[in-house]
RNA sequence: GCGGCUAUCGUCAAGAGGUUAAGACACAGGAUUGUGGCUCCUGCAUUCGAGGGUUCGAAUCCCUUUAGCCGCC
């Protein structure tokens, strides 16, 4: 269980591909993860999802802590019957939620004290209870509960932080009782490389099955995340998955991977898709636009989705401008699929050691900005 | 034919003599990275039905005219 096999590592740039092994099914990686924070992906039914080759969803426990409460899903059989998703799901531990609803929270070293953003309650959520939950909810990958710090953070504000992150790391490994569950610690130190380095370190000598980066996508330059990212590589065990939390752009995935990233998830794809954006084998499209009112031709005529294949521009902006919820949803199957099939060419491509050639295409044929 | 009322951005509408004519929606650009938020940012009437006048100064006052609505013959 939760094997991961690094089948070909690309001889040019390092990229990976790999299986990774959960009761779920396997994983292939390299794997962009949708996000389905409250169990459901906003826009896109499970079938949709599994129609386009998605492997591991994302879901959140602080969300679905709040509303239904893990004891409902618990008592439903876990959140894969809950949802109706017999393919893997990964939960966030909640320390995102740390970083995003930071005007509603106290962090303390016991754990962080939330003000629900629903209701105004107090929720108390630590290392124990984010684990509690998690088992609660039975995805096949839990994330340890840590604190995701700004990225413009001081060296003041990190260090101390990073080093809380890494005394709840063994909490949460201490909490942990199923081991049908992998929990992935998160590594940390802000945009220092000295502090990153030492986060990996202490980090990867606590024996796990996985292991994530976080912290980044957080107001930082892609240069800067991207340095990190490099400076990070040879501290992490070759023989483990490796997680680059948050990371979504067309452009963020590719130079991720190339990077020795495994697994990526963010919300990007669906969001932007919801405010009429489009990732595309021509770059980045705003349905919205005046030009494609008449524009009966595919969004992109590259893409055998669902949605370009039986969907013109003008009815996409058509759709848009109306306000269908129809619109939304052909837009999010769409970008998910684009991200997903990218994953998948760049499977391919580290296979035969041209994984640099996609990245190529991206910033020349794709037209895709650098920075 | 006579009397009254109304006429300000694509739409709804503030404004009632004094610097660049509110606001909302619509429209047009842009943003968005481990999802609180179909959200946020930006732009969008040198012009007030038309013409003339009073005044240092008028969307605001006066006259003429046009259109719509309401009454009366």
């Amino acid at each position: 269980m939760f094997k991961f096999e690094l089948e070909h590592v690309d001889k040019y740039t390092g990229a990976r591909a790999g299986k990774f092994h959960t009761p779920h099914g396997i994983i292939e990686t390299p794997v962009f993860m949708p996000v389905g924070t409250q169990a459901a992906v906003k826009a896109v039914s499970t079938d949709s999802l599994k129609d386009m080759g998605t492997q591991v969803l994302l879901s959140n426990t602080y969300h679905l802590n709040l509303r239904p409460g893990s004891e409902i899903i618990k008592s439903a059989g876990g959140l894969h019957k809950f949802m109706n998703w017999d393919k893997a799901i990964l939960t966030d531990s909640g320390g995102f939620q740390v970083f995003s609803l930071k005007g509603l929270r106290k962090i303390r070293e016991e754990g962080v004290e939330f003000q629900s953003h629903l209701d105004g309650s107090k929720i108390f959520m630590s290392p124990e209870s984010s684990i509690q939950i998690q088992e609660n909810l039975g995805a096949d990958i839990i994330m340890a509960f840590d604190e995701c710090a700004p990225a413009l953070s001081s060296r003041d504000y990190i260090v101390p932080s990073m080093e809380r992150t890494l005394r709840w790391l063994e909490r949460c490994k201490e909490a942990k009782t199923r081991d049908d569950q992998a929990l992935f610690g998160i590594i940390q130190g802000g945009l220092f490389k000295d502090l990153r380095i030492q986060s990996a370190i202490k980090t990867c000598q606590i024996d796990l099955p996985g292991y994530a980066i976080g912290g980044l996508s957080v107001g930082e330059t892609r240069e800067e995340m991207l340095e990190i990212l490099d400076i990070l590589g040879p501290y992490l065990p070759k023989d483990k998955p490796r997680y680059l939390m948050g990371v979504g752009t067309p452009q963020d995935f590719v130079e991720g991977i190339l990077r020795g990233i495994d697994m990526m998830d963010c919300v990007h794809p669906t969001r932007i898709a919801r405010h009429g954006l489009a990732m595309t084998s021509r770059g980045m499209i705003s349905i919205k636009r005046q030009e494609f009112t008449a524009d009966l031709s595919p969004l992109d005529p590259n893409c055998s989705c669902p949605c370009c294949r039986d969907y013109s521009k003008a009815y996409l902006r058509h759709l848009y401008k109306s306000g269908e919820i129809l619109s939304s949803m052909l837009m999010s199957i769409h970008n998910l699929s684009f991200l997903i099939g990218l994953a998948q060419d760049l499977r391919q491509a580290i296979f035969n050691d041209e994984s640099e050639n996609i990245r190529k295409k991206l910033y020349t044929v794709m037209g895709y900005a650098k920075s």
